[in-house]
DNA sequence: CAATCATTTCAATAATAATTGAACTATGAA
DNA sequence: TTCATAGTTCAATTATTATTGAAATGATTG
């Protein structure tokens, strides 16, 4: 048994905003590669090689998902290097776990997606 | 230890799609009070009454719901019967977790959602 | 300092999504 | 039948999001 964690808690709209936030292609699939790139992070032009996306468009989606909080930035020199929010990824799936999975079946498919 | 499920698949479009249904208030308002209305289910006239919004406007966000296969629909009598579609939420609880989720301390948190 | 690289910002446009009210369809009840 | 109820569909409108390219910002290097 791991230790469980407090799951910080969430609004309603933010948790709107976060799943806007990963509700469009290019910021799945930008939020994702942070995901995998792990507390390295990426840059935004290391992202914008890998998901071929204009500069300007991927500022665009990156701010949505700092708004979100799914994701932070710092600066390092002259690039910026954006990281995955792990703990605001996971408020939010206490969330949709809380509110929108209870009733029957739900236990068991928590369990199954411990294998993660 | 509860028995894990397989935890159906789901494409990248597919989580998109159904991120998109529960990223707007209103849906996610109804998605929720379908989640505790459980089995029974609601019809629209109920949840158009608990959510105060326009018949046209609900009718438009269960299509949403439909198409994103988070609810599903069954004529009883003269009235439509919505209910939530529990193994979809799961599926993409499952997803989010494999795939957006993947590194630290994401086992922790995924014990913590055990909770629900 | 001048040049360059990384990134953002801005304005214009294009594309999607949401809201409204009226009209339509189907079922069941008088 | 006829009426009322439940819900959807449609077209018009408004609002929100996304994409583009050009210009601006800011740090680093020569």
């Amino acid at each position: 048994m791991t230790k469980p964690t407090k799951g910080a808690k969430i609004a309603e709209i933010e948790a709107v905003r976060a799943l806007a936030a990963l509700a469009q292609t290019q910021r799945l699939r930008t939020f994702r590669a942070l995901v995998v790139a792990g507390t390295q992070g990426l840059t935004p032009s290391a992202i914008a090689a890998m998901l071929d996306i204009a500069p300007s468009a991927l500022s665009f989606h990156l701010k949505e998902l700092l708004h979100s909080d799914l994701v932070s930035v710092e600066q390092q020199g002259r690039n910026l290097i954006y990281r995955a929010n792990f703990a605001q990824m996971n408020t939010l799936l206490g969330y949709l776990t809380q509110h929108c999975c209870a009733g029957q079946s739900c236990d068991v498919t928590i369990t199954s997606v411990v294998s993660c």
